[in-house]
DNA sequence: TCTGGTTTTGACCATCTGGTCAAATCGAAC
DNA sequence: GTTCGATTTGACCAGATGGTCAAAACCAGA
């Protein structure tokens, strides 16, 4: 009856390596669907096809659980504006990171929810990363972005908001799916906001050219 | 013991119509912050100082309280996507309904999370709305974005996803509130949050000019 | 096959929570 | 101040839920 999680020697078997990830992609699929408080370990373990003891042999608790898949995620979550490269065209580099997050809103819509509904409820458990880890990435970025302003070569803009109105852009169509599924119907809506996006920020960040 | 929500024929006294203030605006505080299944009959009582009993004395259910709030918050939560005006300026249009909106989300930043917490659900209890009400709003306000387009007065955009990319990126500043502060400290986001958004539209927005 | 650690589970517990109810209290009209 | 409906409440219930535990089943190496 040794709980695996003490093992932080030992190496960790197969079936544990198996049944913590199919543990953490049901809990994903199940938080990110209901909320922390609205999901239940029972849920949890059914998607995971475990029985409720049995996840628990696994993480201690529910909050263990949630806490695991948050670490996990959120360094994967920032790797498109980690990508953001100094050394290339920035305009260019903005409207990739742009089509980047875009993408993962289309492809990972349960992590962008999963985010949305942690940070809706005040970020109780992720809060240090954000004041963290998260804040020191976009000093990093809005500082680039600001010497690329200073250069002429974007448009003066405020780099820190043009960060959050990239977040909030790209992320509405994951979060807000239902919304705009039901105005829009079932159509394409990701081309759509594709092109959107790019005539949006082509046209915000464009240096007007100065030296007439 | 007459139940108050029966005399669909009384007048409902006083009392009734404090409690029932009361209550919906304790629940606003509670919902918006922990979602519906975060909340509890005792949270909302509580917070409305009234013992939970009582406050079923006046809802029948804490649904019935949820649904209440939602139908009686969503109207007016349109009112300034309803107020842009056919016969004003286009641009001039646009940007007071982005500064009505901001000035929303800074004002009234409960009912923002309040909407973002179920539509993150999947909108459980207002799917009608948004398909009812809300679509054929939208849909009234895209065609006269496009009439003013089509008549030049507008840059050509994709009309409904104007409108989302106003809704993401107002409401953004209530409902991400602790990752914008946590990022920028307490600085007065919102002042430059609106000066951002202005430029973003203006520039966004501005036709070409074609005469020459 | 035997052995010792790993994994799984059925039964169980304590707490929380939505909701009920009968009785008590209140308040306005007479 | 009496009356009767409106309002309030303490006590209570049933189901859901997070978590425990001892025993059973499993599995790999000797």
């Amino acid at each position: 009856m040794t709980k695996p999680t003490q093992s932080s020697t030992r190496p960790a078997t197969r079936i544990q390596a198996r049944n913590r990830a199919k543990i953490l992609d049901a809990a994903l699929e199940v938080f990110s669907a209901n909320g922390f408080r609205g999901s239940t370990l029972d849920m949890i373990a059914t998607q995971a096809g475990l029985s409720k003891p049995n996840l628990l042999y696994y993480f201690p608790s529910k909050a263990d659980v949630h806490t695991a898949l948050l670490e996990q995620l959120l360094s994967e979550w920032l790797d498109p504006l980690r990508a953001l490269n100094p050394e290339g065209e920035p305009l260019d580099e903005i409207l990739a990171y742009v089509a980047r997050k875009l993408g993962m809103s289309r492809s990972h819509p349960r992590e962008s929810r999963l985010f949305a509904n942690e940070i809706l409820q005040g970020a109780p458990r992720i809060h240090d990363a954000l004041t963290g880890e998260l804040k020191a990435l976009v000093d990093e970025k809005a500082d680039l972005i600001q010497r690329w302003i200073d250069a002429g070569r974007l448009a003066p803009i405020h780099p820190y908001h043009l960060i959050f109105s990239i977040w909030s852009l790209t992320q509405h169509y994951s979060d807000f799916d239902v919304q705009v599924r039901a105005i829009l119907g079932q159509d394409d809506v990701f081309d759509d906001a594709q092109s959107y996006l790019d005539t949006l920020f082509i046209r915000l960040l464009t240096p007007t050219d100065r030296t007439g």
